[in-house]
DNA sequence: CGATAGATTGATACTGCTCAATATGGGTGG
DNA sequence: CCACCCATATTGAGCAGTATCAATCTATCG
């Protein structure tokens, strides 16, 4: 076992322990399973809309979106992954897949089996709870987004956006709310809210005018923490205090 | 225990073999689960926002929805909801709501004391992956909704919610998706397309006109399914074929 | 140094919103 | 049984926010 594998096991017992409370035997029973570490280029698909899939991945690094299309070609993206987060549980329980998982950035990530982590689910309850405790807040995060997309115009959509990025890094412990880059291109944000790049673009340079951000060839960064919450309308309650 | 009684345990245990596959002890579990038949007014919350739940309810009868409010008050309804479905399960992970529970018509439901759900949950392996099949199903028609308000237009966005509640409708048994009256009103549309009552008003009316639906004195029916399908873009693989 | 993805900018079009008025119809009190 | 009332549906006119189309600019990378 090299060093990478020893930050697999972190990473998804670190993961689940934030959901629920895991004893010796729930880690034992985590640490035995079967993994496989692996990496992807940027724009690497990792899952595929109506694919058969038989594993299910746990970001190490780097960034991953996941995202549907309409049948006339239109992108929309319903979530963004950070290291840490669990990214195609349901494969446990569907056959199917019904989106598509890619890579945003290079990034690294585990393998592991549906059937073994299915059977440890089956025979630990606390991991049970927290790989449920985990699709209910995926569920939580898809209905803030419905509002996000549904309801809040464009300013207060890609603000909101970025308040609930810097917010799960942080929970996430990967940096503080108030000044990281985003990995993530203009077209990135504009399929997640439902605009067209080039009125992300327009928005952005808007709440760059007004200091809530600042721009630097590509990246962008939260300058006004406070500022762009209430910009948003950002209430974390729905994330469930998680990552 | 009177039929309505009865009835309560019916809808809940049909509803979890559906789901995944019980045997004799997993329905005698769910059997001794303590309840309570109640019944609510059209337009009655059976969850608000912020609010502590310690209970979870199955509907028994008539149709509700769940909604969300951006901070300067426009709603978002991000499900409706058929006789047979679990209205809350994330009470029983989560202590304080994300959304409302509202009923659209007249309703009856069971309530079911989150402790002893999760009980169950924690004993009987089948009754927790049923559970969180039903969490995952839930997760990936908001997915779909993400992609409906986010990437279609008014028509198309206004089609597909009427397909998927007609199809869900069917998986319930509760009638053919060709012909059936709509319990919910155009306001209810709007806040669930993302789009505004006036605007729901003409796009059904281009509807009636093209001769997908029909309608009579608030209620609609959809007429022509195989073109409603095609012009909301409707593949039912997202409802991962439960109701 | 050219190639290429991504960002930026301008001009114009259009979808869906807003405001405002009117119609309809089911339910209720007298 | 009627008149009224309220929620809901319908219609019209004008406008606003985003989309679209089309260049151009800017980094980064081999």
């Amino acid at each position: 076992m090299n060093s990478n594998d020893d930050d697999a096991f972190e990473a998804m017992i670190r993961k689940l322990d934030r959901l629920t409370t895991l004893d010796e035997e729930d880690r034992k029973a985590i640490a035995a399973l079967p993994f496989i570490v692996r990496t992807a280029a940027a724009g690497e698909y990792l899952m595929r809309e109506r694919q058969r899939e038989t594993s299910c991945c746990v970001l190490l690094s780097g960034y991953a979106c996941r995202h549907k299309t309409t049948v006339d070609g239109r992108r929309q993206i319903v979530s963004f992954h950070i290291p840490g987060d669990i990214l195609d549980l349901q494969q446990l329980l569907f056959a199917i897949a019904d989106h598509n998982v890619q890579t945003i950035t290079e990034a690294s990530y585990v393998i592991v089996p549906c059937e073994d982590l299915k059977r440890v689910a089956a025979t630990r309850p606390n991991v049970a709870e927290a790989l449920w405790r985990d699709t209910l807040i995926d569920a939580s995060v898809f209905r803030e987004w419905v509002l996000n997309v549904g309801r809040r115009d464009a300013r207060a959509r890609v603000a909101h956006m970025l308040c609930e990025f810097a917010s799960r890094r942080e929970h996430a412990e990967l940096g503080t709310p108030e000044r990281f880059e985003l990995p993530m291109t203009q077209e990135h944000i504009a399929d997640a809210t439902g605009l067209t790049t080039v009125h992300v673009n327009r928005t952005l340079a808007s709440l760059a005018a007004e200091g809530m951000i600042e721009r630097r060839g590509g990246g962008v960064e939260i300058a006004d923490w406070q500022e762009m919450r209430r910009a948003a309308g950002f209430d974390p309650t729905y994330l469930h205090a998680a990552a």
